[in-house]
DNA sequence: TTTCACCTTTACGTAAACGTAAACTTTGGA
DNA sequence: TCCAAAGTTTACGTTTACGTAAAGGTGAAA
């Protein structure tokens, strides 16, 4: 008998700092699919991760719903004939757009940030040498 | 007489590709600041660029609010005193931990994206493959 | 002069992503 | 044996970011 490490809602709900509220919710929307033992969740590896990526998604700005499009689509790749295999490499190839033109945006606003900060320190130079010659 | 460049609210919602609404509800917000000919709005360029910076923002799962408070921020770089200043910097420091957090989550999607990519067209070739032999 | 495009305000509606409260069961310790 | 901790369901509430009428002003072209 093999054990496979299982987890609790309260330890994810701690490990990824979520409410249990929250880990609920995305069973309700189809992203985990925790068994049960009696009216107990009981979270897999694979819950895990799930959970994992859609946090992490949630940082890049995917809906809950693109988020589990794409689970979706994984668990589709198994079984998928020719032409559901065309149309998701299409659509991985629209996230990879995506993702492309995020990345521009970050380093854009990278940017911006610097330009504010130097801003920021140039008008705190000022500020000194204006104490400088008032002493 | 220097004339400079102006814009109309349904020009910007064409160049941008957002609603006269969802202009008029950034204004609401503090986001942007045109000035009025009677009662219709006049943009500057300076609007066409927050406009253009909160749709970047958003782009990047920035909320409005936080997009404005950058906005506040810059304004206010160039009146702060010492302490004001300082609070600024540090506010732009976290800023910048996120931007590195994110650029690391595109990263890894990116390297999940490939890898479903690949999952995928392996199951392609293997649909092949059987169409092959059974021809 | 009237029609059309474009502008305005006011205001109720909505989807997403949870928060929060109520009311209840289960279970391992003191 | 009894309590506290952790789990459950149900359901209404809340914030954000707009959508969507409704009702009206304005200026130019036909």
């Amino acid at each position: 008998m093999i054990k496979i490490k299982t987890y609790s809602i309260s330890e994810l709900s701690k490990e990824f700092a979520v409410t249990t509220r929250t880990i609920r919710f995305y069973e309700q929307q189809g992203l985990i699919n925790p068994s049960r033992n009696g009216q107990t969740r009981i979270y897999s590896e694979k819950d895990r991760v799930r959970l994992m990526l859609t946090l992490r998604g949630k940082r890049l700005g995917f809906s809950l719903a693109e988020t589990k499009e794409l689970f979706d689509l994984y668990d589709s790749t198994l079984e998928g004939d020719e032409k559901q295999l065309n149309l998701i490499l299409g659509i991985l190839n629209e996230k990879r757009d995506e993702l492309e033109q995020q990345l521009k945006d970050i380093v854009k606003v990278q940017q911006e940030l610097n330009s504010v900060t130097e801003r920021c320190e140039r008008a705190l130079r000022d500020v000194e040498n204006k104490k400088q010659k008032s002493a």
